[in-house]
DNA sequence: GCCTTAGGATAGGGCTACTATCCAAACGTG
DNA sequence: CACGTTTGGATAGTAGCCCTATCCTAAGGC
């Protein structure tokens, strides 16, 4: 298959193909010769995963490009799930300052739940955001906490991620992210309604 | 006040306090003559909003211009805090082709919950998301429906936004909007956490 | 042998959110 | 009252992101 094959086939305008080439999204093709290049089907399938990257989930380039190569690295695929929840999920950019109220909000949910005590990206995420939190003055009492992580307990036990491992790396990728944003998405969404709901019968009745 | 007072007391550049006035999130300043205007502490209050906007919940200048004018055109508080959950929470662009099993699965969830049957942005959001996860071949069982649905009823019980009026409109929509946004970040922080550790659990033993 | 096409390099374009420059009209300071 | 400074308004430029268009050379098919 070559460049304009591989375009038609997957959607993607040749312009775009070449600028993923370029910036390491899509591996080059097996070249025949100077001007010539054959693509096979792990191209035509990094080609959906890119697209779904970006157009569903709404990945940046940068961000795509890290879990591919990591795909391509043959890293093992918890810590591939794991990146695709960093990426998918806003973990990134959350460095805590370590040591104050929001750890210990942090170790007492985990306690409360009966979470493993180890620590995680997911753990620094949510350090950091209640430091955030307290740095903009919103209070998040104990009662806050339970309900919230009872809830997300709860949604996670029913396993968010497709679990079923597919054939491909890629496919896992696309499965897991596009999934993951899906089902947050989701929740957001039904969050919405309930408060709505909840403000309806407050003010109308 | 003069435009310079008002940018070192808000933190904001002259320059992008110009820019704002151009794009109307700021009304103009009351001019005294041809080369002086004079700002009062309202514009101070509209920057600190902008700021957040900006940069804690990350609305685009389009979005902050949207509310700021219901702000300013003096729109109900209740359609106000509607606006504010349109833009925070993604219900935006989400038109339902109405009538198929999105819609039934939506209605089901409405009356599970006892929630009001009302049209509302939320639960077009909620119809028109299920039938994207449809075409996107991503099962969504009644049991998740459930599960996610008492979770996020028992996390709006609550009561997200704040619901002790603000003293200004400006204030109001920020509180709402920097409330609201956190909140649904601490949710999402929360279900990294718990699918991490159910899979930790899974996985280590 | 000649026209088409692939692939590579490079430049350009549209969008967003600013940022910098320019200018004329006051102000205020000596 | 003259003169440097500052203000507000207009306009143009910039940076980052994600492509998209053009150009060129070398090869392939007829």
């Amino acid at each position: 298959m070559q460049l304009n094959e591989l375009s038609q086939r997957s959607g993607v305008t040749p312009a775009s193909i070449k600028y993923y080439l370029r910036e390491g999204l899509l591996p080059p093709g097996e070249a025949v010769h100077a001007t010539r290049a054959e693509y096979s089907a792990r191209h035509l399938e990094r080609l959906e995963l890119i697209q779904a990257l970006r157009q569903v989930v709404g990945l940046n380039i940068g961000q795509i490009r890290g879990l591919v190569k990591m795909a391509d690295d043959g890293v093992p695929r918890l810590d591939l799930l794991a990146a695709v929840q960093r990426v998918v999920l806003n973990l990134e950019n959350s460095t805590p300052a370590s040591g104050g109220e929001a750890t210990e909000a942090a170790d007492a949910v985990v306690r409360l739940r009966g979470w493993p005590d180890f620590p995680s990206d997911a753990r620094n995420a949510l350090t950091a955001h209640l430091e955030l939190m307290a740095s903009l003055r919103i209070p998040v009492s104990a009662s806050v906490m339970e309900t919230y992580s009872k809830a997300m307990d709860d949604v996670a036990g029913l396993d968010i991620a497709a679990t079923t491992a597919p054939e491909s790396t890629d496919r896992l990728i696309l499965t897991a992210a596009v999934g993951m944003h899906m089902h947050s998405q989701l929740l957001l969404k039904l969050l919405a309604l309930a408060q709505a709901s909840h403000a309806i019968r407050r003010y109308h009745g």
